[in-house]
RNA sequence: GGGUGUGUAGUUCAGUGGUAGAACGCUACGUUGACAUCGUAGAGGUCAUAAGUUCAAUUCUUAUCACACCCA
């Protein structure tokens, strides 16, 4: 009989398809009332499937589908996020290429546009989640802007906003002039570049006298309002108070003593610019030094830098006098150095300290409670290193800047009078109410705040918002707080950290019990994914070319904690072998037409084989849900792919083909049923790894019609061990040994393993015997064996081997190379040996026997025992060879 | 500079205070009626280095080295 190819591309659509038309995702309500709740880490709008949401789909669609099979009333809330300024600069572009700039469009006309774009083309990745087999509940997606959870948004800043949690200050900010907007310093990236530290002069008034200072970025000089030396530098001691002159800005400024200046570092005085250096700004109010800000939001100089820089960009503007300064002599030197430059994460364009007015949290007051979460392990993160990251942020917290100036996000639910008072509504009617009371009645003109909130202050909303707070719904109450989260470390203070701080504030639960915290995806050699470097492996193309199935099947099996995933193809390919392993099998019990019994009654199961698959089934189950459970994804992974291929595939199908093969009746009705029974049992233990194969096999074979169910919708196999399977358990464990030896005995003599082969007993031991009289057949057929033979086989012809500690002889039709076979044998005696002395050595060591516990001294005297036994044996099949 | 993590077979990784494991790769043989996307057998390790604790250390402690990441 020939057998079609597995097709993962039809298959996968299919079932997918068929999933989400039954609406099998949704939660179903159980009996037990227990339920299992995730949210999805929402994608960003613009995003594409990378390795990493791939990873991090797969793990949480394990504990997905494991615990909506174990009867868990499971939701797994999807959505996406507006991610503001990634999407903003994406309809912005397409404009542009249209030749419509943002400006001229105008700020109502533009959000417009971006909710067009986002109907059309956003979100593509909550398809590609689905092609991945991830089974969140599609109905109930959630978008950061949709309206309920806007009103959650609106809420929450008003809230605390009145609970003085939310402030308006002026301060100096990590401004983007690219994007013309301020940014929290989490967005902030500190990168090393090779750059120059010029060392300039400036004069002291009235003296000769001049002071070198060492800076990377002289155009700031025209913001300088001091020159700070550290006060126990001997150096400047007496320079202190004195007034010098910047060169070519002309402007007189102080020296002033701070300790922020340190000797050690250039030339031990540093100038000071409090509107453009955050250390230089501390200096600044500790000295009540003035701030002059030289620049515009574009980084270009402004009116307050001189004559002939304004309206030039920092850096020409940096040219320009470092040339000035070379003319006019006050340049000392330039050394070349590396330096921290801080950059935009989103932009990457050099980040400029500015002084503005922006809204912020007080995380500082906000983070105590989920401090003190997390310390009681409310809420809990695996693996527990993270915990310590965690604390380490949260404890020295800053203040988080959460305006942007930007078009696309939530707007900032704050008006201004015409005299620039501040209400703060979660509408315009409420703040004209605000506005009238406070202008005693008088009818004034409101205008809203331009400024929009960073997009992650509604992401820490998510685990509450997208269940319909603050309304208490029915989701709310029974999914809140989340089981668990699975996330990247990169976001943790992004996010996890964020969503902890308002979920705590506005739940009496935190929002997550557990955070899972998995590492990168990286490529085979361990390097970063990315674009630049050429090396990102896009996990649509593994779809394709190896199913979802093998792609999850191999990032879940390589989730080990705290170890980054390196992602091969051949690993793929590994596990596509896997699949197609299974369905190999499948087709094996197809053409022996094994058909499922129902009715099957498992304590009536005789067959040895039965029983002894059986057991190993429930002890493979077992581990498998119990690592799921600890969020050893790799270690499930495992023993399902050991169990599947090595215990069914190996050894359990090739013992069956004997029974197949005989008369027995009644054994073959059994074996049948039993194979098919273990078949549907091992599509269920695999469903959470490879969803679509499984569910596939499952309706091919009419399971679904027997089971009255889909393997989705399917429970967990809830079966207990046997003891009373245990001694065949034990006889077929001798049984694979003994197979195993008479393999290895015919490799090792060169003999063809086609060949079959006599056995005799040479041991006058009943065990082994007993065991091959009750299994004639099954060693006749797997072992390749011609004859039980009762007398010893001709010498030349034979070989004596020792199994289970018990000595036979294989006979062949054929002389046998009698001379390296002893050589190994001498081999395997001098090793035992080694071993016999070292034991021997270890009993000598009275502290040793005296202290260690009496298990492990009894074990070595008992191996030594055996040990002794079988040298002696082995000595005696040397004996005969002479 | 501060912190975290990782060094185990050719590779990727499990693991354990008392005989070192898997997958992939490799080698040899093999097309026996599920499967060559396969089978059978096999080779392959001073568990980074050094010291300490212990009867016993690959495992615990400390130091060193190497690599990776985070924060400043």
């Amino acid at each position: 009989m020939e057998f079609k190819k597995y097709n993962h591309l039809l298959e996968e659509k299919k079932i997918s398809d068929f999933w989400i038309k039954k609406g099998l995702f949704k939660p179903k309500k159980n009996k037990l009332k227990k339920k299992f709740s995730i949210v999805i880490p929402p994608p960003n709008i613009t995003g594409k499937l990378h390795m990493g949401h791939a990873l991090n789909n797969s793990l949480q669609d394990v504990l997905v589908r494991f615990n909506r099979m174990r009867g868990y009333e499971t939701l797994w809330q999807p959505g996406t996020d507006h991610a503001g300024i990634a999407t903003q600069a994406v309809v912005e572009k397409n404009l542009e290429k249209e030749g419509i700039k943002k400006k001229d469009l105008g700020r109502e006309k533009f959000i417009e546009n971006v909710w067009a774009w986002k109907e059309e083309s956003g979100g593509i990745i909550l398809d590609q989640l689905k092609k991945l087999g991830c089974s969140c509940d599609w109905s109930r997606t959630r978008f950061t802007m949709d309206k309920d959870l806007s009103k959650a948004v609106i809420k929450v800043f008003v809230d605390l906003y009145n609970d003085k949690l939310i402030y308006k200050d002026k301060k100096l900010v990590n401004w983007d002039t690219k994007l013309q907007t301020a940014i929290s310093d989490l967005e902030v990236i500190q990168k090393e570049v090779q750059s120059h530290l010029y060392y300039i002069n400036y004069q002291l008034e009235s003296s000769d006298v001049k002071i070198t200072i060492a800076t990377t970025r002289p155009e700031t000089m025209m913001g300088d309002t001091a020159v700070a030396v550290n006060p126990k530098d001997k150096r400047y001691k007496n320079l202190i108070g004195k007034i010098v002159t910047i060169p070519i800005v002309n402007r007189k400024i102080k020296i002033i003593a701070d300790h922020y200046a340190d000797p050690d570092q250039g030339s031990g005085a540093v100038k000071i610019t409090p509107a453009h250096d955050f250390n230089d700004y501390d200096v600044g109010k500790r000295n009540k030094l003035e701030t002059i800000n030289i620049f515009e939001k574009n980084g270009k100089i402004n009116k307050n830098g001189i004559k002939d820089f304004i309206g030039l960009d920092r850096f020409e503007a940096r040219n320009l006098l470092i040339s000035k300064l070379k003319e006019n002599g006050s340049l000392v030197k330039i050394e070349s150095i590396k330096n921290k430059v801080p950059y935009g994460d989103r932009s990457n364009s050099i980040i400029e300290p500015l002084l503005t007015e922006q809204w912020f949290v007080d995380a500082k007051k906000l983070s105590k409670k989920p401090i003190k979460v997390v310390n009681e392990g409310k809420t809990s993160f695996f693996p527990n290193n993270w915990t310590k990251t965690f604390f380490q942020w949260m404890k020295d917290i800053e203040p988080w800047c959460i305006s942007r100036q930007i078009w696309w996000g939530h707007r900032i639910p704050a008006w201004y009078d015409n005299n620039n008072n501040l209400f703060v509504a979660e509408n315009k009617t409420e703040a004209l109410n605000q506005a009238k009371k406070k202008n005693k009645n008088k009818d004034c003109i409101l205008r809203q705040e331009t400024d929009v909130l960073d997009t992650w202050f509604s992401s820490a909303l998510w685990p509450f918002a997208t269940l319909g707070w603050p309304v208490k719904t029915l989701e709310l109450k029974k999914f809140y707080p989340t089981s668990v989260l699975v996330t990247g470390f990169d976001i943790i203070f992004f996010w996890v950290a964020r969503m902890l701080m308002m979920g705590n504030y506005f739940n009496k639960q935190t929002p997550f019990n557990k955070v899972y915290v998995h590492a990168l995806v990286r490529d085979e050699k361990g390097q970063k994914m990315s674009k630049s470097k050429g090396n990102v492996i896009d996990p649509l193309e593994l779809i394709n070319e190896y199913g979802a199935d093998s792609l999850r099947f191999t990032l879940i099996s390589m989730a080990s904690p705290g170890r980054d995933v390196k992602l091969s193809k051949d690993r793929i390919k590994g596990n596509r072998n896997f699949i197609t392993k299974i369905w190999s099998a499948n087709n094996f019990l197809k053409l022996n037409s094994c058909k499922l019994d129902k009715k099957i009654n498992l304590l009536n199961i005789r067959l040895p084989i039965n029983q002894w698959i059986f057991n190993e089934f429930i002890k493979a189950k077992d581990l498998i849900a119990k690592n799921i459970e600890v969020f050893r994804f790799d270690e499930a992974a495992k023993y399902a792919y050991q169990f599947v291929w090595h215990s069914y595939c190996d050894w359990y199908l090739e013992f069956l083909k004997p029974i197949f093969n005989s008369k027995n009746k009644s054994d073959i009705k059994e074996a049948k049923a039993f194979s098919s029974f273990m078949m549907a049992n091992i599509l269920k233990i695999l469903h959470p790894f490879i969803p679509f194969f499984t569910e596939a096999v499952w309706s091919k074979n009419k399971f679904s019609t027997i089971f009255k169910n889909n393997l989705i919708s399917s429970d967990w196999p809830n079966y207990k061990i046997s003891t009373k399977f245990n001694k065949n358990q034990i006889d077929i464990n001798n049984l694979i040994e003994l197979i195993s030896s008479i393999r290895s005995t015919k490799a090792e003599l060169k003999i063809t393993p086609k060949l079959f082969c006599d056995i005799s007993f040479a041991d006058k031991s009943k065990k082994l015997k007993n065991l091959i009289n009750k299994n004639l057949n099954l060693i006749k057929q797997v072992g390749r064996i011609n004859n039980i033979v009762k007398t010893q086989v001709n010498d030349k012809n034979s070989i004596d081997i020792l199994v289970l500690k018990e000595k036979i002889s294989l006979g062949f039709n054929e002389n046998v190379n009698l001379t390296s076979q002893k050589e190994r044998i001498l081999q395997k005696i001098e090793s035992i040996n080694n071993q016999i002395s070292n034991l021997k050595n270890k009993l000598k060591n009275k502290s040793y026997v005296k202290k260690a516990p009496k298990d492990i001294v009894n074990n070595d005297k008992n191996l030594i025992k055996e040990l002794t036994v079988e040298d002696k044996k082995l000595r005696s099949i040397v004996l005969s060879i002479n």
